[in-house]
DNA sequence: TCTCGCCGAGTCAACGTTGTCTCAACGTTG
DNA sequence: CAACGTTGAGACAACGTTGACTCGGCGAGA
């Protein structure tokens, strides 16, 4: 390899407040006014600082300057996710995104996989770089392990779900409501047999929107039957099987309410596999995509995932902005779409 | 605010080396050594160092460390898409962040809602954080601002579109073949009245797209008929209008080839909207969720996105790893997916 | 005319870490 | 027993920037 050609594509170090500084003819300390708008240098001085900049291709370090600087504050927050890739993680993410970026502040983000191990070495991770607020959906049900960050000044904001035996800010969708909601909806159309088709209930979402699907039976007096009640987890495969086995049961469910997106979307497969989707009513949580262009359209309990990322962003910069009162949860209310399969009425006798 | 109480709650400085070093009885460097395990540490102060570390709830700085250190490495990288909420930026963002986890390097995301300026300052922002490298879904056509960065060692490749005035690595899908396969495919059921709606054609891959319809159709002889050719964006709305318009024209499309994901949709919602899903032909650039359960199944050209990401991850990482040869493109080939709604066959007299 | 205060710019040290050098202690070898 | 290499740890400076302080010059008021 040519000296002469490696030369020209090489690592021609960044320029440095120094370099600019000697082009300009004024002390580094100049540059540094220059560059943080301080308003008491010379116009002249100024013009003349911007050029040399300009003509070496200077941009400010922030790594250094962040940690030079009182605050400390890297203008970085991190998010961590249950999967970048899901629907709820990457619109919670854009709307956290759309808040710091009024800021000037940028997002380092992480997937959990529903990994507490990962959860506890990502959150690290960002917090070895300094970042200035963590938006945590937390994967495990512990995270104490945040204490001393928490009182080393790193603010954190949970969302989705609250934080387990830590006291810190949360923002969190009504889960017990939405799950009421959705089986008095069935209810209401006739329906006494539900079926409940979960993740697992060791969730803690999970098992909220199952004490509201019990809680809402137990109200309207219906009997809750241990053989339609599945923890699936959260697969369209196991979902499916799922289904098919409820629905083969000697007295099977006329409606089911599906407590998670892919077991909804597992289940309605199921149902149109079967030949069922006009007949067996479905309530599913969590609006999806193309929910309305099925036939019938998919009733769902949907969040509001931007009034949920929203508020937990804005929360996390009250706190940047020194709001020191104490920690609270925030529950943001769901709402019923009604799009045809959660309308589907209960035929044949009424078993009441 | 009582004394006591703001000081139970408020910041006690995170610690630092040196009072790791203070409570474990020696130098800082020595801490510095253990904790980027060199071997030349006695084992018994190797454990007092951790102890004091852990009593202390010590996290290095990567920040200072990455000042300090010969090759500034933040282990950050940068990654900007369209929007962090739409399905391919969501899917592509998770694939990056595998490859750079398995490296232990944490990802920035940035949207653009293909705005140029947006990218610009985006940019701006990453290299002011001083990622190792960026990887870019670029949003505008002029890329030169990123010249001396490249230069001052900044590693970049480029997403789904190629880099404009800027020689830089890129991975692309093959977006006229896949478009010519499309075409083909319609050609193959029967159709010559096949209608084009896609994206403006200013956006590249749109053109690319555009250009393979035409050249399939060229090659078979049929006729281009610009009546029946839409550019119409990148919205639902724009596509259910053009979708509607061309459908009612005295001698309408039996098929339709939609070349951008929120098109497809469009599309299909007015066919279903007309009753014509069934009746007209479409296939769809760009696979979506639910594509297969919807009655006919959309045909799409499928882009393999984790197979484009995690070559670009790659790509960029062997750059920072010294790779220093000639920049280059390297094309993804897409694939057809038979769902139902592109196998329609033409009805009525054949026209050859 | 002298002093006071202010403005604009510079000097110096420090943020938390690591590269380079130095040095003491120890064991080996001819 | 002296010369030597090796091993383990500390001293010092530096990365790029900014906070605290300093200092020269200039206009205003006594």
């Amino acid at each position: 390899m040519t000296q002469g050609e490696a030369g020209l594509r090489s690592t021609r170090s960044r320029p440095t407040m120094r370099e600019v500084a000697a082009l300009a003819g004024v002390a580094i300390k100049t540059v540094s006014r220059v560059f943080n708008g301080v308003p008491t240098v010379d116009p002249a001085i100024v013009a003349r600082v911007r050029e040399a900049a300009d003509k070496l291709g200077y941009r400010p370090n922030l790594t250094a300057s962040s940690l030079r600087r009182g605050d400390g504050r890297t203008a970085t927050i991190g998010m961590l996710v249950e999967d970048a890739a899901n629907p709820f993680s990457a619109a919670l993410t854009r709307t956290v995104e759309n808040v710091a970026r009024e800021r000037g502040v940028l997002v380092l983000v992480g997937s959990l996989d529903e990994n507490p191990a990962r959860e506890r070495e990502l959150a690290q991770a960002l917090i070895d770089r300094r970042v200035d607020g963590l938006v945590i959906v937390p994967a495990g049900r512990d995270q104490s392990y945040l204490i001393s960050e928490q009182r080393s000044g790193t603010r954190m904001v949970f969302v989705d779900r609250e934080a387990g035996l830590l006291d810190a800010d949360a923002v969190v969708s009504d889960n017990r409501q939405g799950a009421v909601t959705a089986v008095n909806h069935l209810l209401g159309a006739g329906h006494r047999r539900i079926a409940y088709l979960g993740d697992r209930a060791s969730i803690p979402t999970a098992a909220q929107r199952f004490d509201g699907y019990r809680h809402a039976l137990e109200v309207a007096h219906v009997e809750c039957d241990d053989r339609i009640i599945r923890h699936v987890g959260s697969s369209e495969e196991a979902a499916i099987a799922a289904t098919e086995q409820v629905m083969s049961l000697p007295d099977p469910p006329t409606a089911l309410f599906t407590s998670q997106n892919l077991v909804t979307i597992g289940a309605l497969r199921a149902l149109r596999a079967l030949g069922l989707q006009d007949t067996v009513a479905q309530v599913g949580f969590d609006d999806f995509p193309l929910a309305d262009i099925l036939n019938p359209g998919v009733s769902v309990i949907a969040q509001d995932i931007e009034q949920v990322g929203k508020t937990a962003a804005e929360m996390l910069f009250r706190r940047l902005d020194g709001d020191e009162s104490p920690a609270r949860t925030i529950t943001v209310p769901t709402r019923l779409i009604e799009r045809g399969s959660g309308e589907i009425p209960a035929k044949g006798p009424r078993h009441d």
